[in-house]
DNA sequence: AAGCTCGACAACCGCGTAAGT
DNA sequence: TACTTACGCGGTTGTCGAGCT
């Protein structure tokens, strides 16, 4: 015998996501973490099967998931990192801690695609991907600041993160329980994903959404670094990410041939992490990959000739 | 105002692979 | 080792809202 079944199709309700099952969803998870994905309609009474939790918890409920407005940094990288990897939606939203594969997949199929082909009908074909990345990567080092800070477009995290967090705040004030306390003597595992929602509350005053997030989170999340590292960006900052962007590129080639699991990620992600630590630590000039060398050429490329390059948008 | 079209995106489906028994 | 199922991924579909006629 191999394992239980999943779920029988029978009575499996299919649609749009109600906000309580949302609720029911993410107070589960708070409590046991996500992963056995199968326990949860049977632990719930959810009447979906685990597939759809899964789904509905990576794609939507997920904290420090950024939505919408697609900065032309993220769209420079998502078109680079397609054409260097095709269609693999898991591995570029491995570059992209803060988006998901179907989010980044959509807008590929909505909007990029449709970029390029525009854009390929005025230029050569073969090179229509790269220009139109570098002109992408122009775009964004031609901010004023080129700095994207929580906040100051408190839009992007509405619709996950402020819905989310209004529906635990109803949830979370008739708990007894305290971000981060350990009250009943269980261990801070138990309590990691209460800590992680309740930073996300969003400060009605200042139309902001706080998404801060403790170290070290565990089960596919991106550390407060790599959201740093998202949200503040600068060229040098830039030329760091990506020499850590093609260390993990390297690093990550075995794990991702092996198959590519949310634990598997935040290994990644850890890499990631520990080699952008050291590389700001000894300014070292590490060996460049090919996605490295790729993306700081196009990032130099775009420095002496974005201006250039007519508007197609 | 009603009907139609289109775009955006959430959710589903099917398949390959990993993993449990 | 074989069998069975969970999991993860990519492709596709369905639904909803906005804009247009």
């Amino acid at each position: 015998m191999g394992r239980p079944p999943c779920c029988d199709k029978v009575g499996i309700k299919k649609g749009p996501w109600t906000p309580e099952e949302d609720i029911i969803l993410v107070s589960y998870i708070q409590e046991h973490g996500p992963g056995n994905w199968r326990a949860v309609p049977t632990t719930t009474g959810l009447l979906r099967c685990s597939k759809s939790c899964r789904l509905r918890w990576t794609n939507y409920l997920r904290p420090g998931i950024k939505r919408g407005n697609f900065t032309p940094h993220e769209e420079g990288m998502i078109i680079h990192l397609q054409a260097l990897l095709g269609n693999k939606w898991a591995a570029i939203a491995t570059y992209l801690p803060q988006r998901t594969d179907n989010d980044i997949k959509n807008y590929w199929n909505t909007h990029l695609k449709k970029k390029l082909k525009k854009f390929q009908s005025g230029s050569e074909a073969a090179d229509a991907n790269h220009q139109l990345a570098s002109r992408s990567y122009g775009e964004s080092s031609k901010n004023e600041s080129s700095c994207i800070r929580i906040g100051e477009n408190s839009s992007v995290y509405a619709s996950s993160a402020e819905n989310i967090s209004r529906l635990l705040e109803g949830w979370m004030r008739s708990s007894p329980l305290q971000p981060n306390t350990n009250l009943n003597g269980t261990s801070n595992h138990d309590n990691k994903y209460y800590g992680d929602f309740v930073k996300m509350i969003p400060n009605h005053e200042s139309n902001e959404v706080q998404c801060y997030r403790p170290q070290n989170v565990e089960h596919g999340m991106p550390c407060d670094h790599d959201l740093e590292g998202m949200f503040v960006f600068d060229h040098h900052h830039h030329h760091q990410r990506l020499n850590s962007m093609a260390a993990c590129d390297k690093s990550s080639c075995d794990s991702s041939q092996k198959g590519s699991d949310s634990s598997g990620l935040i290994e990644q992600d850890k890499v990631c992490f520990e080699h952008e630590e050291k590389v700001k630590m000894d300014n070292a000039n590490p060996p460049l990959s090919f996605l490295e060398k790729w993306l700081l050429d196009e990032s130099a490329a775009q420095v002496e000739g974005a201006m250039e390059l007519p508007p197609i948008f």
